[in-house]
DNA sequence: GAAATTTGCACAATCGATTGTGCTTATAAT
DNA sequence: ATTATAAGCACAATCGATTGTGCAAATTTC
């Protein structure tokens, strides 16, 4: 428990038997390279002693295996990929693989330079959560053999497993209609939907929902009704803050399309009155814990993490990574208060 | 952009000239090894065409780097510690590092192990980020020569850069106790402390900073105010629901000592009348976006991230990870509403 | 007791990059 | 036209582990 490092051939020297030897014991198939128990013991104490440690940067060029599994997410700072990055981890060590979460900001470049250094440290898989652009990063990893699903954002060259955006927005939709109260002022007597981007696939599928049920209910939609003005606390709070100034108040209905969106728009909310709050009916696209003790109720989709990745690792366990269909996995919707 | 791979053997056989040449080029030394520019062009274009990427358990091996840096966190499901992710990998892409980062559970065995497999890949530094056995890290380190610091909670045998707890926990006591209205009923005119582990050094600074300002307040404190039930949200909804039985209502002041706790302690309040709430006041030393945002106030510390790995940083770039002192970051006292 | 088999291990090549050293040419100095 | 200097590169060792192969000694078989 001395020597500043130690090397399978420290621990030869020390046991006096070869290099080779101590390899195969401490790989632990010693049984297949016929060592007798005796040398076993004696070079398991010396490495338990000398705090062996596996140089996997050796181990892993000789073998070509990392024992990595990368998760590629847009941000730790957020519930839902917080909550992808725990289970991740779960499950990749279930596995026997040491995972590796990395955020990449929802930045296109960071993103490829990101999964570009994954590769180069060899990961053996890669799931690609919320990624901007799925198809250049499996471009990548394709090029390098890196087997990866697309999860959240769909790609079209590799499997992607994603939350079923239609159904969970559709759902909230009408929730939002059903639930809210009419409104005198014919502009306000409609459901807003904020947040997002519309470039993004999440967002399309869930404006589309959106859309098709407020036809239903409403006849039509009109452009003003669909604000997808990013993925942003600030933008989602001055884009509800000029709705409201533009219709006189608060709509019937709101539909925030993500937590981060919801963060803006409660600090808007916060200047409210309770009882303009109470007037209108508010439902977010994400669930967060706290959200659901507001000042004023408000229905959430909660997306089915587990389910998202339990499908994910099945495509991956059961080697599907060549075919590429796009698996969408049912949210959950919360009613709180 | 064909072969399933690309080494710079391939490279250097496509391009006629030696594997040394290439890795010159590549790893950008070429001038000091006195390569033609031309030469440099050639190897590059080939890199890129063939979609080189270097393989970093080689490289590493060789320069005994990796390139790595890791940080352990108990989870990643919590605001503070993916903010703490979410900055780590910020401040270490910054130095050219890249940054890893893996939850252990608050698990003492999952940590050791996860430092092991963290050293086995040969990360260059560690920040210990809230770990349960601080000092088990420490020494696991120093036999392999890695630079650590810890963060958040603090431990002996390495720097130590954490949250200054009692001054927080002081602030947002007397907070509480001007902020709090008197009550009729004797046991309940008294803040009651609620969450956390007393084995942990955290939650002892911030009983003893609690304890001091009720002593000085009210002259004595109670056993029953101090109620460390652990790191859980169920475990905290639980004490507070016998807590409001015990007491026949809720006490003056409630200090919750993590949003874990929180969770819990909401999921109970928000079982009660408005009026109820009303006559309490809240204080929670964690912060988090949406618990401003509550049916009621909530008094929140906001640990300072930032200036703690700013000073985490500061210790590993200036070297400093011999000395042990103990750094006290002051947080940020939140008042909403 | 000789032949066959098994046991227990050592040797050496290998993974892919880095780097100290040294060998040619080309250019400059005298 | 020599000699000194520099430019441009190739060679080979090395990092630490894994693994195919081979060989001597011990054991079993007949």
């Amino acid at each position: 428990m001395k020597s500043r490092k130690s090397t399978i051939y420290d621990l030869a020297a020390l046991a006096g038997v070869s290099p080779s030897t101590v390899s195969a014991v401490l790989s632990g198939n010693w049984r297949e390279r016929r060592i007798a128990e005796s040398t076993v013991l004696k070079v398991q104490l010396l490495a338990d002693s000398n705090m062996y440690s596996v140089n996997r940067q050796a181990s892993g060029l000789r073998t070509s295996r990392s024992g990595l599994s990368g998760m590629i997410i847009p941000l730790h700072d957020n519930r839902f990929f917080s909550e992808m990055a725990q289970v991740f981890e779960g499950m990749a060590r279930a596995r026997g693989w040491h995972p590796i979460v990395v955020s990449t900001l929802r930045d296109p470049a960071l993103e490829m330079e990101t999964v570009r250094a994954l590769i180069s440290y060899r990961v053996e898989h890669l799931l690609v959560v919320g990624a901007t652009d799925p198809d250049s990063v499996s471009r990548l990893c394709h090029t390098h053999g890196v087997s990866h699903v697309n999860v959240d954002l769909p790609g079209t060259m590799a499997p992607s497993v994603i939350s079923d955006n239609y159904w969970g927005s559709q759902q909230l939709t009408e929730l939002l209609i059903n639930r809210s109260r009419a409104i005198r002022s014919r502009k306000r007597n409609r459901p807003y939907f904020i947040g997002g981007l519309s470039s993004d696939h999440a967002t399309q599928r869930r404006m589309e929902a959106f859309s098709d049920s407020v036809q239903n209910h409403f006849g039509e939609v009109l452009p003003a009704q669909l604000n997808a003005c990013g993925y942003d606390g600030e933008r989602a709070e001055s884009t509800v803050r000029a709705l409201h100034a533009n219709l006189g108040g608060l709509p019937r209905a709101l539909f925030i399309n993500s937590t981060i969106a919801l963060e803006g728009v409660i600090r808007f909310l916060s200047e409210l009155p309770s009882e303009e709050l109470a007037a209108c009916t508010f439902g977010c696209y994400d669930w967060d814990p706290f959200a659901s003790y507001l000042r004023f109720p408000l229905l959430m989709v909660r997306q089915n993490v587990q389910g998202l990745l339990e499908e994910t690792f099945r495509i991956i366990d059961e080697d599907l990574v060549g075919e590429m269909p796009v698996r969408e996995i049912k949210p959950l919707i919360v009613l709180t208060q």
